[in-house]
This record gives C-alpha cells, structure tokens and sequence, in this order.
DNA sequence: GAATGACTAACGAACGTTAGGTAAAAACTG
DNA sequence: CAGTTTTTACCTAACGTTCGTTAGTCATTC
C-alpha cells in the first residue's frame, strides 16, 4: 500500500550526515559548530536534533558508519584466498581504494585513531585501533605460521605494515593530488615482505603495543 | 638577606606553557580552554595576556619551540658522520629517545602534523612536514647514491620510513608503556634496509606527495 | 486525529578577551 | 643618595560573542 521506496525519506537527515562528515573531516569535531552544520545542509537546527539526539550522537554515528566500511573492507581481504602476501595486498589496495573515493570518511577515520586522547567526543579509540590491528595481525600471524614471512613477531610487524599503509592514506588526506594505485599498494607489500623476510638481526620486539 | 634567586623570575610564564603543553597535548586546542590553562599554572587570566598575545599565540610559541627541539634532534643525526644507515638509525633513536624523555612535546607534535588541514590555529601544516620530511629524504638520497639502498625513489623511501617511525611514536603516546629502545630503533632501520634493498619488482613511486 | 517533519525564538553556559587598577621593584634625576 | 618616575607583574570584574540545546508552534501526511 504505502509507497516501497521509504529510501528518500529522511532526505534532510543525509544532508546532514554529508555535511557533518565535510566539516568533522576537514575541521574536527570542536572546530566544527552545529550552526555550519545545519548551514551546509540546508535545514534548521531543530531538525537536527529531530534526527540526532546532540552534536556527540550525530558524529558518533557518522564515524561508526564511515569506521565499519572500512572494517569491512579489511575484513573482507582477511578473509579472502590465497596466500598471506596476496590478502596483505587486498588489505592496503583496499584501504586505498577506500580513500580515493571517499577521502573524506579517510580522514574522518585517521583524525579519530590519531588525535590525542581526550580530544574530541569520548569513544574507546584504543578498541578502535586494536579492532583493525586484530584483522591485519591475523594475516601476518598466518604469514608467519607458513613461513611467507619471517623477522619479527606479529605485533612488531603488524605495527610496522599500518604505519606503511597510514603515512600514504595520510599524503592523500594532505595532498589530493597523490594516487593510491593497487600497483602501490603491491610494491608496500612487497617491500614489506623482504623487509620482514631478509632481515639478518636478532628480532626485536616492542612491549605490547597494541596487544589485547 | 634576601633569597638571591632571580632564576625564577618568568615563573609564571613557564607555568604557563607547562600547563599548557600538557592540555593541548592531551586535549588537543579547540579542547582546551583559556581558564582550564590558567588553572593549571596558578595564575589568573590577565597574567596570561600579559605573557602572550592570545591562545593562539601561546600554542604557535609553545608548539614552535616542541617542533624545533625534534628538527634540531634529527638535523643532528642528518648531519653525523657514517654512511646512511647508521645516520637513519640515529634519527629514530634521537625521536625514540625524545618521546621516552617528554612524551607531551611529541604527542604535541604528532598532533599537528597529522590534524585534519583546517584544525587549530592556522600554522602552515605542509611546511612543517615537509621541512622534516626533507630532512630524512637527503640521508635516503645519500642512500641510494652509495648502493647502500635500492627499491625506489626517494621520496617513495622517504614516505616508508616516516611512517614506520611515526606509527611507533604513536603508539608510544598512546601507551605509555611501551618502551621505545635504541634497539628497536635498529631494528626498524634493518627491517626498512632490508625492504628497499632485496625487493625484485618494478620500481614504484607516488606521485609526489611532499615533493617542493 | 495522531504522527511526522519542519519552523521561530529564545535559553543559560562557556568561550576568548579586555578595561582598569595596584603593589612593588627598577630606573632615572637633582 | 633621597626623591620621583616608570616599568613590571599581577589582580578583580566584566565585556560581547558563540556555543549546544530546547520549548512551543504549525502545516502536511497517513
């Protein structure tokens, strides 16, 4: 009976999410006030607070959805075939895939891992970062475990592969004009690959960086 | 008669900006406010005036100050003898060993290189990265010239290793404990030799990230 | 006639900043 | 070196603005 398409409904509620996600992303969450973002999108305050209960909802509810894309993302290459190299290949490209589309919900995502601790709305950043190191570290666990890599402990290398794979998504959030080609992200991965593999040092480790 | 100590005389400055270093590094700047400054030193508001011209003022000066102790810190080590391996593991140890002695200084720090473009007080962003960036990139180029690496091209390199010494600081300012050693300085630096040395695919590059 | 989705208008609290004043030390002057 | 002026280092008290938030109202739709 009722019209099947209630999918634009809540137009004014998209609008604001995608003016939330502009200003959070480029400005942060205390540099951006609810005036710019009803302003951007084109709608009164009040119907933000119809949609959203405050400012923290409104944000913790865009990061959540933006952060589980690419949870997602990452889950998937985890879960993917073939060999640990392969999905640490699926991983980054991926990631990077994620950030040429949408490089806002990017730099949404890394301004949350990376601010200092108590900036911003108060969400369990360290579940957060630890969620994501989870997923890459089952990989080079695998990786170790068949011998595909070599040189460090799980930890120290998963460390290591996101440092890599953040500083480039953080050159694109500086610099629009930088390209984050699969063919990038391969030549990472094999650079990290020798790296872990060649390496002629007693292996070293550092004290729990992110472990559960 | 009198206590001769004038040693003490822009006490309540230095109040001020340790009180300070360790909001804003904590808060971040738009989460800080004047008044929870002002309390943490002691003193009252017009003190601050007098000391600095405004909020922005004491972050530029207090950051300005941070920043210049890790450039001086790795222009050290850019410029000490050996070849460029043994200079590349003396620029992580030397920011290793900063962030084990003033952890707030380098979250500081980390804070406003990797803060979303328009947050906090308008400081050239891109400038102070790639001032370092530069830095780091001038031993890498010594590096490849001598063979002692391969793999890429500078920049590419440049980027690897700024985000494997980053991440770790990072961690370390998210977790205290974790130990930033020498020795695990070196290790990242055979862990990168190793990478950019043995790796047997085309040569890739992004397009300039922080080229000038 | 009850939800739904929007509006106008205002709220108190917190923000960065400043006007205006004071006691003591430092610098100058006859 | 005594007397005067200036500067230093702080204070109390308030300013105007912006913040996030809400009470109250009113069409439109089901």
């Amino acid at each position: 009976m009722a019209v099947p398409e209630p999918a634009t409904t809540n137009e004014a509620e998209t609008k604001l999410l995608n003016s939330a996600l502009n200003l959070f992303s480029q400005r942060g969450y205390e540099g951006t006030s609810i005036r710019e973002i009803i302003e951007g999108a084109g709608v009164t305050r009040p119907v933000l607070y119809y949609y959203f209960e405050n400012k923290e909802d409104l944000f913790r509810r865009l990061f959540e959805t933006k952060f589980s894309e690419l949870l997602e993302r990452i889950e998937a290459a985890v879960e993917s075939d073939g060999d640990s190299i392969a999905r640490l290949k699926r991983i980054i490209a991926g990631a990077f895939e994620l950030a040429e589309q949408n490089s806002d919900s990017v730099r949404l995502i890394l301004q949350v891992l990376f601010s200092p601790p108590q900036q911003g709305p108060s969400l369990d950043r360290n579940r957060l970062i630890r969620q994501r190191f989870k997923l890459v570290e089952r990989v080079i666990r695998d990786g170790l475990e068949n011998k595909e890599l070599s040189g460090g402990d799980s930890q120290s290398l998963t460390l290591v592969f996101l440092g890599v794979m953040d500083m480039h998504m953080m050159a694109k959030s500086n610099r629009s004009e930088t390209r984050l080609s699969p063919e990038i992200a391969d030549g990472l991965v094999q650079f990290f690959v020798a790296g872990a593999k060649y390496r002629d040092v007693p292996e070293t480790s550092l004290v729990s960086p992110y472990a559960e």
